[in-house]
DNA sequence: ATTATATTCCAAAACGTTTTGGATGTCAAG
DNA sequence: CTTGACATCCAAAACGTTTTGGAATATAAT
C-alpha cells in the first residue's frame, strides 16, 4: 500500500536507480529530471521504508539505551533527565532511540543488550552508572559495538565516557560542612559496585584527612539511591551515638530521605543537623528546606554522549574522548542556617 | 561478518528454505535435520538480523512511545513508571520499545509520531495524557496505525484505552475534604486540553453542588503539572481573601509545589490547610506531611495498555476495549491532621 | 503393480532499498 | 571525422529473511 520507489519510478518513467539517486542528492540525475521526480515523491505521499534502507545499509541510525526500573517503579529523575538529553539529541541527528527496561541487576540485564545487539537494532548504545568490573562494558567491547558511558571504567579498552569528578565534589562538600563546624561528618554512598561511588568515597576520606579528622566506620554506609534506601540508612546513623551532625547522601533523591529521616528524629534540617546530596535535580531547590548538593549537568551529559557516540558512528575521531566535568557545589538552607 | 541463514546451510548441507524453516519450528523437517540444524545455528552463534526479518514481514514487532520533555528537564515521575511498565511488559513479549522525545506541544511533536509511522518503524503507538481535539489521535486514525491511549477522546473513532475516572475520583477527595469540615475548597486542574482535566473539574463541581457549597471561580486555576506550576497557583490561591482552607491539585507534583507555598505562607499543611494530589507517586508518602491522593496504578495501566495494543497487533480482538479503573483515595496527613 | 498419501526438501520470488559498473548520447577539441 | 570528456541514465546484484508452490522419495492402500 505505501509508495516505493518503484511506484514513483513507473509513474515518472525513469528508472529505479535514478530515482533513489535523485532523492539521495547524487549530481549524476538532470536538473529537471531531479525536480520531477522530488514533486512526484512529494506528491504521491513518499517516504522510504526504513527496514529496508537499514538492512542495505547494514546500519540503523538507532541508538540503544538500557533503563533498570527498580522493581515495579521507576521515577529516577536522575535516569529521566539522563534520557532527555540522549532522546533530544538523538532526534536532532535524525537517530532513533531503542529503550530497553529491565529489573536493575537481574539476569535480563545483559540479556536486553544481548538482543539489541545481536538483531543488529542498534548502531550504538549508552551505558550510565558504570559499575566496577561491569560485564555490559566487557560485552559490548567484546562484541566490538560503539558506545559511550556516563562513569569511568577500570575495564581495559578504548571508549569514550564523560563522568564528574565526584572525588572533586566530596572534598567540596565535605570542606564546606567542615566549615561550617561540622565534626562528625557521615557518608550514605551509592552502592559499592558503581564506580561513581569509589570516587566519592575516596573525596570524602581525602577532605576528612586534610583538616585530620576521623573518619567513622560506622558512618560510613551505603543506600540503594533510592528514598527508602536514603531513609533507612539515615535513620540508621541517628540511631547511633553520638549521633553524626551531617549527612552526605549519595544521591539527591536519598537525601530527601534522610532529610525524612531527621525530622521524624525530631531534627530540624539545617540547624541541628546537616544534609547534603548530589545531581541537583529539578527537586532539590524545592525540599525543605532547599538541599545542598553538587550539580552535574545530567540533561547535558546525555546530549554529549550522545553527540560523541554519533560521531564515532560517523568514523569521526573525537578530540576529547574522555571528558571530566567539574560538579558544582550549590549551598542551600540543608547545610547553612537561614540567616 | 555475522553468521547467516546463508552460511548454516552451507555448513549443513541444506537449502536455505529447510534451514528457516527449521529454526522457525515448522513441521516438514526431519527431526534429525532439525537438531542438527539447530546444533550448528548454536555453534555458529546464529542471530536472525531484525531488520531483514521486518522488511520480509512487514511488521516490526517494534512499538512507539512518544515522550513530551518539559523543557530541557524532563522528570516527571507519572511518565517514568508508565514507561517503566510499558518497557517491561513489551520485553516480556518480545517486543521493542522506541521512545521519541520531544518539547511538549512542539511543531515536532507530530512530527515525531510521523516519524514513526511514515518509515514504517513501529506497528503500533501508545499515546498518553490524551487531549481536546487530539491531533496524534487524528493522524493515528487517519493513517489506520494501531494505537492504544491512557486517557480517553471525544474524537470518534474505535482504538482500546484504558482510563482512570477521575471524576469519580474528584468526588471522593472533595467529599472527604467537606467531611473534614473544609468549606473552602480551591483546585489547581491540570492544563485544560488535556482531557482528564475536564473530568475532575466535573467531579469537583458535582461534590459541591452535591453539599450545596458554591464553588469560588476565582479557586479554580490551572497549573501545568510541574513542582513549580503547584506552588505558583497556590501562592495566587492563598493570597486571596478569604483564602481557600483546602487545596485539591492536579497531580503530586504539583501538590508538592503547593505545600511548599502553604509553607511559606506560615501555614502547617494537615493543619491550617489542606492538600490533596492525584497519582500516587513513590514520592507522595514521603512529602512533609505525608500526602493524601488518589492512587492510580500508573505502572500497571502502562502494562496493560501495552498487552492491549499487542493483541491488537496480533489481531485478536479485546475483550474489554475499554477500561475504567476507579482510583483508590488514599487519606494520609496532608489532609487529615496526626491525631 | 498401481495409486494415493505422507514426509522431507528446495528453487525462486518477494520485501524495498542502495550501489556497482557500465551504457548511451552529446559536444568540443583535435 | 575521430576522440575524449562529460552528462545522464539504468540493469542487475546485493542486503538476509520468509513464503509459495511444488518436486522427490518413501510408505501404505488397493
Amino acid at each position: 500500500m505505501p509508495v516505493t520507489l518503484r511506484d514513483i519510478a513507473e509513474k515518472v518513467g525513469y528508472s529505479i536507480t535514478t530515482v533513489s539517486r535523485a532523492l539521495a542528492g547524487y549530481d549524476d540525475v538532470a536538473e529537471e529530471t531531479r525536480r520531477l521526480i522530488l514533486q512526484t515523491a512529494q506528491e504521491m505521499g513518499y517516504h522510504p521504508n526504513i527496514p529496508a534502507r537499514q538492512l542495505q545499509r547494514r546500519r540503523t541510525d538507532t541508538l540503544g539505551f538500557v533503563i533498570a526500573t527498580f522493581g515495579p517503579r521507576f521515577s529516577d529523575p536522575f535516569l529521566s533527565e539522563l534520557l532527555a538529553g540522549i532522546g533530544n539529541e538523538a532526534a536532532r541527528h535524525e537517530f532513533d532511540l531503542l529503550v530497553a527496561t529491565h529489573p536493575p541487576r537481574s539476569a535480563n540485564e545483559l540479556h536486553a543488550y544481548r538482543r539489541l545487539v545481536r538483531g543488529r537494532r542498534v548502531d550504538g548504545l549508552i551505558i550510565t552508572r558504570t559499575r566496577v568490573h561491569d560485564e555490559r562494558i566487557a560485552y559490548l567491547l567484546e562484541q566490538k559495538v560503539p558506545f559511550a558511558t556516563f562513569g569511568r571504567s577500570e575495564v581495559e579498552g578504548d571508549f569514550p565516557w564523560v563522568d564528574v569528578d565526584g572525588e572533586a565534589g566530596l572534598v567540596q562538600v565535605t570542606r564546606h560542612l567542615i566549615q561550617q563546624g561540622h565534626r562528625r561528618i557521615a557518608i550514605i554512598l551509592p552502592p559499592a559496585d558503581l564506580m561513581f561511588s569509589r570516587f566519592r568515597e575516596a573525596g570524602f576520606r581525602r577532605a576528612m584527612a586534610e583538616s585530620e579528622l576521623p573518619v567513622q566506620e560506622a558512618w560510613v554506609t551505603w543506600g540503594d539511591l533510592t528514598e527508602q534506601g536514603g531513609y533507612q540508612a539515615a535513620r540508621r546513623l541517628l540511631d547511633q551515638h553520638p549521633a553524626p551532625t551531617a549527612i552526605i547522601a549519595g544521591n539527591d533523591v536519598m537525601a530527601i530521605g534522610a532529610i525524612r529521616a531527621a525530622r521524624e528524629h525530631g531534627l530540624t534540617v539545617g540547624r541541628e543537623i546537616a544534609i547534603a546530596g548530589f545531581d541537583d535535580i529539578p527537586m532539590a531547590e524545592h525540599t525543605t528546606p532547599p538541599l545542598t548538593t553538587l550539580r552535574q549537568p545530567i540533561y547535558e551529559i546525555g546530549r554529549r554522549l550522545c553527540r560523541m557516540l554519533i560521531a564515532l558512528l560517523r568514523g569521526e575521531t573525537l578530540e576529547h574522548p574522555h571528558v571530566l566535568l567539574q560538579p558544582e557545589l550549590v549551598i542551600r538552607q540543608s547545610t547553612v542556617p537561614e540567616a
